[in-house]
DNA sequence: AACAAAAACAATATTCATTATCAATATCTC
DNA sequence: GAGATATTGATAATGAATATTGTTTTTGTT
């Protein structure tokens, strides 16, 4: 049961997350989709990013500052965050023994149970940032 | 001016929260703080938790679930929070490399600009949950 | 010790992002 | 195309965090 329907909503909402490289929070996707679906509500924004997500075609990237942003790169990978602008960039680090590096750090370093993964942010100034000063 | 004033309920939430290992929300020291002090209102501890935080004598751990937890331990560590129970514990890691080599690692992968600092959580099991199973 | 100014208090109101509700509409199946 | 049901749009509700307001405490001065 709980058949899905096609939706051009949804659609439009996947095609934007999909020609973006940044990562727009649900606000901007729907200060964007609004301009071909001027009566599309904000809940259907929320609702449709929340379904991406639970699909696995999307996920979220919660940041320090309380923002959530949507990232349809699937692929494991890091997040830089301007201090500045608040801008984010993925940084794709695929040296395999990365991961396995970290988590064997940490492992050693505790007793509290099992480590299963973890996640990563990088903070700093980005490169136009960094020109206006 | 600006002359700071003792205050017990500070106190109280001060003294709290450095009895506790693990890292309370807002709302966890509240509802211990309120024990002592039946009328404390949340406000109170929201503001002095800030003011701690400011005075260098706290820190805030943003999750990526988005709750908010306080910690007072001031080394530089790394946090560990189960997936089950959400509970929150430290892992010192005071290899002086580590972070260099973190860092080091990212810069090599991106071109986006100045990197400074990161931030790094690790997810898991914990024992008392694994033990439950 | 009493006073007045400064700071902190408790309670409440407000804000803001997100989620839930529900009647109306769009999509799918036959 | 008709009936069934998923999705929408509009709005209300939620919940964490912050701001405001009038009242108490605390402190320094006389």
């Amino acid at each position: 049961m709980a058949a899905v329907k096609f939706s051009r909503q949804r659609e439009a909402i996947k095609e934007f997350l999909y020609s973006r490289k940044d990562h727009p929070t649900a606000e901007v996707v729907y200060n964007n989709v609004v301009k071909e679906y001027p009566k599309i509500s904000l809940g259907t924004v929320y609702r449709n990013l929340s379904f991406l997500v639970d699909k696995g075609e999307a996920i979220t990237v919660p940041c320090s500052d309380g923002s959530v942003h949507f990232d349809c790169n699937l692929k494991p990978h890091y997040h830089f965050q301007c201090n500045e602008c608040g801008k984010i960039a993925d940084i794709e680090m695929d040296d395999a023994d990365y991961e396995k590096k970290i988590l064997d750090g940490a492992r050693k370093h505790t007793d509290c149970g099992e480590i299963t993964g973890h996640v990563t942010f990088f903070y700093g100034i980005c490169d136009e940032c960094k020109k206006k000063k």
